[in-house]
This record gives structure tokens, C-alpha cells and sequence, in this order.
DNA sequence: TATGGTAATGATAATCATTATCATTAACAG
DNA sequence: CTGTTAATGATAATGATTATCATTACCATA
């Protein structure tokens, strides 16, 4: 619970105070890779924290989305899922999404052509829609390797 | 309704009855370039087609979007949306969603560098992960030009 | 370190989208 | 035309999320 320093820190500035609900998930999300619901988190919580609400859950986390700790994500079916964000510029990446069992792989080769490519389509966008690209997401659906 | 022929004749091949919910909810997806809810869809047929209920509405979507009529599309707040899926290889295209009125722009510029990077990333992704990508989704987000 | 103002919490009800159930209707093969 | 049975529509049920509100506990100030 180090990071917890630098959390409570940076959450302060916008105003917020520091309550363990919110450490709680901020910290089980830092120490995971998986992508889990808002149900998952009260699930996993409940256990050292009996007695935490969902609807704080709820609220955390999209207060912890607003401010840029948590991706929010929706892969189509199911519930809404929740990611830590770290700070590093490395960590731009998007999913994998196994069809038949659901499970999420991170994906985060080719991010410079990439990065090419969606630079080159934002401007079009830009100049044929005037519309603002403030941000993009892939996604590949397929089978996962247990899965055909 | 001239295409009502077309794709009765089509879809009994999946041997499934021909039925009025069914020619409806087709051809008004085939009339709008919109991208339509299930509930905005039951509104619109309402009118000409009073009584129509709202389970025929979401069975026969899925029974469409099953049998390659339509697509099917979450853009992360509020219902499912569904398209009609033009037969040409030249509809492939992506959306531009905007955050603030969720207005949905369809967008298929850039199409062949797209595709030459999927099929890189493709391969990459079969190769590291035993993935089999089946397919894709890009989506980019921001303000549309009435909204910023 | 105590305390008061107030933001945050947690229990509960409400809402929204979608799916399940089932008796009735209607498509269509023969 | 008619019987079989798939499809429909009314309704209830489910699942995810949001709204409400009385109670709790951060934390700035003294
Ligand atoms: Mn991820
Ligand atoms: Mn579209
Ligand atoms: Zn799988
Ligand atoms: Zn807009």
C-alpha cells in the first residue's frame, strides 16, 4: 500500500478526500492485469472489507474513471469493465476479446504504425467532419487459444 | 419492399418463417443510415404497425444480426445499436462517436492502410497468442463539429 | 486532539435494457 | 384448406446501474 502516498496526493487536487473505499479499489485494481466488473470488485472487496456498499463501488469507480486512475471499458456483452491506468505512455494498448469465453488479452504491438495510421486518420477526420478526435479504441474479437 | 423479395429469399435458407416483424424491422433498417436502438425501432414501427411487441423486436434483432443482416454495436452509454450491413465489401467502415450528444458518424476512409495493418497485427497476434481474429472494431471518440 | 461542517457511505428503492415464459396466432408444407 | 409448429406478444423476471436519503467519518480549523 505504498502507492497509496501518491494516490491519495494526486487525488486531493481534484478535491476529493481520501476514504478507503476508494484506496481499496484503487489498490485491487494496481495489483491486478485482469479487467473486472463492478460486481467482481464488491465480490473480491467484501472479503476484507465486509460491510462495503455497491453503490460505493459504483461511484468510485466512475469518480476514479473521471479522474484518469481507472479505463472504463465495455467489450459488448455483460457488464461494464474496470482497468488501472498507469501514468507511463507505454502502457497504450487495446484487447484481444475471446468470443466463446469472454476473456481479454492485452494487445500492444504495432503501436507505432499505429500511431501513424490514427494520426493521419485524425486529421482527415478533422478536416472532412470537423469533428475532435480526442481518443481511439481497437478491438480484435476471435478465439483464444482454449477456444478452438 | 422491393428487396423484401431478396431477402425472403435468403433467409428461408436458414429455415425460418418469412413474417411481417421481421420484413418491418429490415426494411426500416435498410431505409436509415442511422444506427438504431431496439427501443427506437419498436417507437418507429409502432406507428405503422400498432401492437408489435417489444420481445419480437430484440428476438428478431438477434435472429438478423445471426444470420449476417445486420450489425450489431455498443458504443458504451445507453442501449445496443444495429445497423443494416450493406452485402458490398466496400460498406466496411468504422464510427466516429461523439462523447457529448453520442451522435454516430460512419467513417471508411483509410480503409486499405487499415486493412494492410489488421492483417500485420493479425498475424502477429496468431503467432504470439494462438488467437484466431475473426474480427475488428475501431472507434474513435470526440466532439462532433456541433459540439465543440 | 477535539470538533463541526459536509462529503462520502451504505441500505434500499427505482430505473433501464434485455431475456425468459407461455398461451395464442399465423406461416406455409402438404 | 388444413394441421403442424415456429413466431408472436403480453407479462414476469433478471441483471446492471443509478437515485434517494439517513447515517457516518474525513479533515480543516481552532
Ligand atoms: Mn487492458
Ligand atoms: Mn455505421
Ligand atoms: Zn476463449
Ligand atoms: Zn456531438
Amino acid at each position: 500500500m505504498v502507492e497509496a502516498y501518491k494516490w491519495r496526493h494526486r487525488f486531493r487536487k481534484h478535491v476529493s478526500r481520501w476514504t478507503l473505499p476508494r484506496e481499496s479499489i484503487l489498490d485491487l485494481l494496481s495489483r491486478t492485469s485482469k479487467h473486472l466488473s463492478a460486481k467482481e470488485i464488491y465480490d473480491d472487496l467484501s472479503k476484507a472489507y465486509p460491510g462495503i456498499g455497491q453503490s460505493t463501488i459504483y461511484r468510485t469507480l466512475s469518480l476514479l474513471v473521471q479522474t484518469g486512475f481507472l479505463n472504463k471499458m465495455d467489450i459488448g456483452d455483460g457488464p461494464k469493465r474496470y482497468e488501472y491506468r498507469s501514468s507511463s505512455k507505454m502502457e497504450h494498448h487495446h484487447h484481444l476479446i475471446c468470443t466463446k469465453c469472454g476473456k481479454i488479452i492485452d494487445y500492444s504491438d504495432f503501436i507505432d504504425e499505429e500511431e501513424k495510421l490514427v494520426k493521419e486518420a485524425e486529421k482527415n477526420i478533422t478536416g472532412k467532419y470537423n469533428f475532435k478526435v480526442q481518443d481511439h479504441n481497437i478491438e480484435f474479437y476471435g478465439l483464444c487459444k482454449d477456444c478452438h
